[in-house]
Formats: structure tokens, C-alpha cells, sequence
DNA sequence: GTTAGCACTCAAGCGAATCGAGTGCTAACC
DNA sequence: GGTTAGCACTCGATTCGCTTGAGTGCTAAC
């Protein structure tokens, strides 16, 4: 027995009733909502294939049926309907996205934020990332008597920054004169890098070693690390809403997974370079995400850097529609870290 | 009517149970549990009293009684036993924190996380906030051909960061220079003073004036909205596992107040200086939160900037482990903002 | 003032009965 | 052969009544 036509329509209708309602839905209630004119007998003998072949579930006995992964897949891989892209809400909100970015971490936070709202789903948002982010400029701002706060402006436009005690008394200007040393010497490198090339440095400059150790114990500390990228999440009280979280311990442990935020962003990072990943259920790979479903989109900023925007939700997940918003929102984000710079004018 | 010693002891012992079971208690469970030498019927007719004056509530007739809000208030206030201080769990946690900090936000995300790992509530923490802050140093760094980043140190330690654009081509030399005049002239100046500095500086110093003029709408459009401050929220999660949240509607609305940061911090922050408050259920003034209580505990930093902890739980709160809790985490964060500067040797 | 005793209340737990949505199967129909 | 009407059957969900037991309030005796 393989699928037909008719078998894939009716397939699509269960699914699109499903994810409406949420509840199993039986032969009786496509044969009627959707006319196809059939018999709701009919309907029950191409369901019980659909089960045969993997694409239904029956939860019990005398209830309706409800899609598998399979069926999802095969659903968000050909019969979706595309949807009309355009929303008007979205269209509102995104407009009053722009003109109002300040910092990176503002932005990822409002994105996560808005996209949560328009689907109903939580939403994740990944800053960009790349290999590892080059060194431009090392600057040493004094903050006070005895400690000054290391400004590390690297290609993918993130900072750290941090306070380095200073041996005695340092003027500006020589902190000045390190800083341009230091940006000649270190520019182009990667942290790593950088760690090798200090202590040669420490070696000709007598008379700032004691700086330069502090300063090398800085980079030496965050080089594994590339601090820590802050994850946006907006909308985890959202999946409450929804039926498949009534079940209270259900909804606690996805709640702590929410809250680990380091695991969830190597849950939504993915591995591949794909542009658009849509994972069902187990698919994810992620035990407590087995009814759980993920789709991602990515953005990129100026200088090539991918980030990741993504959005948790129920199996029954309206597929399309999350995928238009992410398409939209990632081409926002896009001209956001592309088309100016990341300021106001 | 008044309460008298015995009345008291009565009433600690029901809030004790309760705190403990989260169950309401009934008179043979005091009678037979905390050995008061009287029998179930003394009990009885002792809590009717308290109920009388407002200390106890019953669900219903033929249940045990639960403390009021009123009982909550006279047993932080007075007939708490403020407990073991020390906790072994806490010493080994606090150990682990210290000698790991890097970045200000990184520091307050870490403390909320612990002390919801300690409470089993949720944990909130405000960064160190003063009434306006005061720029200390004001840095251009160059960024690539025409962008630089525009750094300030104010005396909070908070730096704010993004990048404006360059008019023309501009070396770092140059960008040194300007940084200093700008330094010397706004130094000790609040954002908003500084916006009416700057026009002045405009005219005297022709040759920048493109670059300036970019600067001053930096800081007019910061001036207001002190860089949203920083929310860190650790162990939301945990307030499902309480019967109080067995509801999903009360626990989505919960999470969802949860969420809107900007709110939640204007709740956490209080009006007082108070060193420590305990606002419990209604007095926390939030519609949302009429069964939840709120403990609060501040630190201050080196420059006495004053940020606040909080934790947050069912008004059956152990608030003498909460309250020792947050005073050892506060003594924690003061030791790490002031003691030392916050960074590595 | 304290306590024993007793009648009373009421949520919670349990099981039987009922309901109804939905299936699978068979036989008739086109 | 595919489609449909009809019917018996299944099983979760709901309802109802009953029982249980924790807990109270009151009264009378100590």
C-alpha cells in the first residue's frame, strides 16, 4: 500500500484540524468540516492505512486520530500551504522595531520578544556569532585611581569589557600609548592568539610588566569561553496556554530547561549551516522536547556573522505561519546588522 | 480580646506546620506535634480566637486554618526564630562563586541563579543603581573606517556602549584627542547635564563638529532610559513545584509578570531604603501577586551604588532561611563590588 | 480554665452508571 | 472494486451517590 492523492489530502486535513484544535480528531469530522465529498466510512478506511503507514496515531482505541512525527514532516516538507506571508499585525510590529536600536542585547531581546507575541510560542534568539571573533582594537579606559576597564573590540562587534587593576599610578596618556601598542600588536588575532604573543611582549616592555601580566591573566581567563553570548527568550508562559502543558510537571521541566540557558542555546544553535531547520518532536533530540517542536531561521550582520532565531512550540505548531514570522523577522534583523550599522544616525 | 503569650506560641506553631506542609493544620495536629502540654479542645478554642482577631482563616468549616496575612506580618516581625545563619550548602555555593566573576551582568545572573538554587523560589536581582549616574570617562574607539564606539564610565561601573559614525576618515589619534577634551569637559557631569554641555563644545570645536553633533544625539536619546537596567532571574521555574501553583492559570499569569522585566524590577526596587523588606501578599501592592510574597535585601558597591536582591514565593514562604538566605548573598555581592574591584588579579 | 465527648460539616476519594465520540466490520450499493 | 449505510463495540470523560475522615463547635463535667 503506498500513498495517493487522496490519501495526502486527507492527511493535510487532519493535520490542519489538529493543530487548530488540538484535540484527536475523528473521520466523522473531516467528512463534514471539509468537504471532500466522502463519507466519514471512507475517511475511516484511508485513516486506518494513514495509521498503517506510520502517519496517525491513535491515543486509545474509540478516539480520533492524531498526527505522528512523520506526519509532520512529511506536512512541513510538501503539504503545507505557504500561507498568505503577509500579516498585517507583524507588519505593524516590525515597523515599530526599526529606529529604536540601541544596544545588540536590546535588539536580540526585543526580537525574541515580538516574535513570541505574533506566535504565541516561545521564542529564542541567538546573538551572531562567527569562529572566533578577531581582535580590532584594545583599548585601556582609566575608571579610577588604581583601575582602568579593558575595552576589546573584536570583527563580530561584541565588547567585553572588564576592570583590570593598574600597578601605581598610570596618567591616561600612557594608558593611551599602551592601548595603541597593544591594538598594533594584537589586531587581526584571535583571544587564543593573542595569549601567545603577550608574553613576548611582557618581555620587551619592563616597565609595564605587572600590567601586561594582569592583562594577559584577562584574556587568558575568557579565551575559552567567548563570553558567554546572552540568549533573548521571550514568551515561555505562553506554552502554558496551551493543552499540551495543563500537565504541571510537564510544564516545570520545560521551564528549567528554558532556564538553562547555555544548554538551550546549543539546543537551538544546531549544527548545520542551514538557513531554515524545522524539527519535530524527537527530531530535536532533546528528551524533554519530545512533543516539543523546533523551527530556526537565521540572520546575518555586516561583517558575515550568523545569528540564530528560533521558536518552541507544541508538535501541533502552526508551522507556516512560524516560518513566515521567522522569515520575515530574520530579513529584519538582517538589514538591521547589515544595511547601517547598529546606531542611530 | 488580645493575644497573650500562650495565644503566640499557639499561632508560631500553626505557622511552622504550615510553612512546612503547606496542608491547613488543625488543632490535634498542634496539640500532638509541638507539645504544649494542652489537649486538642484547648487548641481549638484558642485558635477560634485567633480567628477572631484576624491571624487565621479557614478555608472551610470543617477544614484545619491557615495562617492570614496578618499572622505572616507578626511573625516576620516578631516571633520568627531567625534560625541557623549558617547553612553548609550556602558556604560551599558562596566559595564557588567567588574568584569566578567577570562582567557585571555575568555576576548578577550567577547570584539570582544561586539563590534560587538555595530558596527553591525565584530569585530576582537589580543591578547597582544610583540616583544619576556620573560620567567618569568618555572614550572613542575605533571600530573600523567610519564607525567608532563610543564608551562611557560612569561612576556605577556600568558602561554603556554602541557605536556612531564617523564623518570623515579619522585615526585613532585623533579620536584620542577628542575623547580627552570630551573627558575633561563632562567629567562629573550626569547624561542630561552633558546634553547641555555638548551644544557649547559644538561651536569652540568646528573641525568635529559632524562628529559631535552624532554624539550629542547618542546622548539625548540615553539620557532618560538609563540603559534599561539589567533583570536577572534564576528559578521560575521552581514555583510550579508548590500546590499554590498547581493551577496553570495562576501559574501562567505568574510567568508571564515574570517576563515583563520592566515591571517586575519596578516591583523588586521598592520606594524605601529599607536594608531589608518583606512585603506579604496584598502589601506588595501587585494584583498579581496577592498570595506570593516578596524579601528583599540590597548591597551597595565601592562608589555606594545600591542594587537590590529579591526573592519571591507563596506567602507560605520559610522566610527566616529566605531572609538569612539573601542577608548572606547581599554581604556576598558588597564584599565583591567593593572589596575588591570586580575582576581578576 | 481545661478537657472529654459528641454531633455536625464538608472536601476528597471511590465506584457504578451513563454518555458519547469514534472505530472496525459487514453487507449492500453503484 | 470502490463507496456507503448501518450497527455493535470500546473506552475516556462525566455524573452521581456513598463513604471516609479530618476537623470543628459546643456542652457538660472535672
Amino acid at each position: 500500500m503506498e500513498m495517493d492523492d487522496r490519501k495526502m489530502k486527507i492527511l493535510q486535513a487532519i493535520i490542519d484540524d489538529y493543530i487548530l484544535t488540538g484535540v484527536p480528531v475523528g473521520s466523522r469530522t473531516i467528512s463534514k468540516k471539509y468537504d471532500m465529498g466522502l463519507s466519514s466510512a471512507t475517511i475511516r478506511n484511508e485513516m486506518s492505512d494513514l495509521e498503517e503507514l506510520g502517519y496517525l496515531d491513535q491515543p486509545h482505541v474509540s478516539a480520533g486520530r492524531i498526527p505522528s512525527a512523520k506526519a509532520y514532516r512529511l506536512y512541513v516538507d510538501s503539504l503545507m500551504k505557504t500561507g498568505r506571508i503577509r500579516d498585517d499585525s507583524l507588519e505593524t510590529v516590525s515597523r515599530h522595531f526599526t529606529g529604536r536600536v540601541h544596544q545588540m542585547e536590546d535588539v536580540i531581546d526585543h526580537a525574541a520578544s515580538v516574535i513570541s507575541a505574533l506566535t504565541r510560542y516561545t521564542a529564542v534568539v541567538l546573538p551572531p556569532k562567527g569562529k572566533q571573533p578577531r581582535m580590532q582594537t584594545v583599548q585601556l579606559v582609566p575608571v579610577s585611581r588604581d583601575a582602568a576597564l579593558v575595552v576589546i573590540v573584536t570583527d563580530t562587534g561584541i565588547v567585553r569589557d572588564s576592570t583590570i587593576r593598574l600597578p601605581g599610578d598610570m596618567d591616561s596618556d600612557t594608558l593611551y600609548a599602551i592601548s595603541r601598542a597593544l591594538t598594533e600588536e594584537l589586531r587581526g588575532h584571535t583571544l587564543a592568539e593573542a595569549c601567545e604573543i603577550l608574553p613576548g611582549m611582557i618581555q620587551r616592555m619592563r616597565e609595564n610588566q605587572e600590567l601586561l601580566q594582569g592583562l594577559y591573566g584577562f584574556l587568558n581567563e575568557r579565551k575559552e569561553s567567548p563570553s558567554r553570548p546572552h540568549v533573548a527568550i521571550g514568551g515561555t508562559s505562553n506554552m502554558l496556554s496551551y493543552p499540551e502543558y495543563s500537565d504541571v510537571e510537564k510544564a516545570r521541566t520545560f521551564l528549567s530547561l528554558m532556564e538553562t540557558r547555555d544548554k538551550l542555546a546549543s539546543i537551538i544553535a544546531g549544527d548545520g549551516e542551514m538557513a531554515f531547520t524545522v524539527r519535530i518532536g524527537p527530531e530535536t533530540g532533546v528528551p524533554e522536547m519530545v512533543d516539543c517542536s523546533i523551527v530556526t531561521a537565521t540572520y546575518s550582520t555586516r561583517s558575515g556573522q550568523q545569528g540564530t532565531i528560533g521558536v518552541i512550540g507544541p508538535t501541533r505548531m502552526q508551522y507556516s505561519r512560524v516560518m513566515s514570522i521567522l522569515n520575515i523577522m530574520g530579513h529584519q534583523l538582517t538589514d538591521l546588522f547589515s544595511g547601517g550599522d547598529d546606531s542611530n544616525e
